[in-house]
DNA sequence: GCTCATTGACTGAGTGGTCAGTCAAGCAGC
DNA sequence: GCTGCTTGACTGACCACTCAGTCAATGAGC
């Protein structure tokens, strides 16, 4: 009630996230966002000059917010920050919600290439990403519980795997079976056959399981 | 020339590929298609009925020309057809020609939830390839080249890896500097990290060099 | 404490442009 | 003269964006 910021702002934000998770990226059409907030496109154009100049705004508050998030770990042991970050990727099969919003976030990376704009926004939410995961294995090094590798290369692989596996999630999904999650699979494949030959001898990891209720804050 | 299918068919065909590279699927007019073999729209809906009519189509023919493709190769050593598969993924960073084709294709997929025949073309696609992963795996096992493993998640981890590289390589490509392509880095981690603890003690894998050059045929 | 100018939030009714799909007519080959 | 292919002109829907104006709050001048 008492912010600084013009009150409107946030609650345009939020019409955004849920307008892209009902409607996809896209078909989601100023009026879209309008009634998610029950106001008029109008209004939508008297904050922010073009439907990009909105979208953008939204790109770079999602990657601040993130960024915001992963600052909060930096103290955590370095393997229990890997495990953490193998799990951020994992959600459950009927989790549409999530779902449907990074589906979204496909399709606006998908249009990345057509837009500067859109495009530079995701790169540094891309390189966000990576570098968290490299610094992560580097003060794993650091520590001596993570045998020495290509921690790039490394951190690549990882990324290129967890997210491909996300892709498939959230594109072919097949209902709600009694399937566990496509991403799971990947995700538990990726500790066994990555991260454990990675582990010097008699280091421990946590379980995916005990890393995906730790992250539920 | 001497086809069974309408004579134009396969010019049209030959359009959507070029237009959805050109323009990509978001994109993508039936005027661009059009244009692109020098005919109407109005032909185009003589052909078929609707646009997606059309790439549905398109996406069914796509699929046949590489089950078929597989086939051809299901005589090889399994080793070869495991890294020959990886090869597959791999491509240089300048050459746009694939990666605008693999974008559109990125755009359709994120297309898939919202289009129930889109999606399941896109399905079988995704079934195709993970099968014949699983397939070059269980005939290794067979033949005792290759230690016995899950196929069916190890084909998972392996598909995913590889499409989010490739993912990446097509939406954040960044132009064309000394660097060898996101994909590439991925594929050689691949094969050092998953492929080579797999194989059984005294067997051999052709190097990736190898793969990409016999691939070009 | 009343008046009046100013501003910021917000709206409804357009406008112009784009695009999938329709339709009636032209025209080749047989 | 019929069949199948092809066309240009047209239509109706949709959508981002504009514009002229309303309304409430703020604040200065007296």
């Amino acid at each position: 009630m008492s912010e600084e910021e013009p009150l409107g702002a946030d609650d345009i934000m939020d019409a955004v996230y849920q307008a892209l998770r009902d409607n996809g990226y896209a078909e989601l059409t100023m009026q879209d966002i309008a009634d998610e907030c029950d106001k008029s496109t109008s209004l939508l154009h008297y904050h922010y000059d073009t439907k990009e100049d909105l979208l953008v705004a939204f790109l770079d508050q999602m990657l601040a917010d993130y960024e915001e998030k992963m600052e909060c770990r930096a103290d955590q042991p370095p393997v229990d920050r890997l495990v953490e970050f193998v799990a951020r990727f994992v959600f459950a099969p009927d989790d549409t919600e999530r779902a449907s919003f990074h589906l979204a976030l496909l399709e606006m990376r998908s249009q990345g290439p057509f837009n500067d704009r859109i495009r530079t926004s995701l790169r540094r939410s891309d390189e966000l990403l990576r570098d968290t995961l490299e610094e992560t294995l580097e003060d794993g090094i650091d520590d001596g519980v993570l045998k020495p590798v290509d921690t790039e290369a490394t951190a690549a692989l990882f990324v290129a795997m967890l997210d491909g596996a996300r892709t498939r999630q959230v594109t072919l999904n097949e209902g709600g079976d009694d399937e566990v999650g496509y991403t799971r699979t990947v995700a538990e494949q990726a500790l066994e056959r990555l991260v454990d030959p990675l582990l010097e001898d008699g280091v421990d990891r946590p379980s995916l399981d005990d890393a995906l209720e730790s992250i539920h804050d």
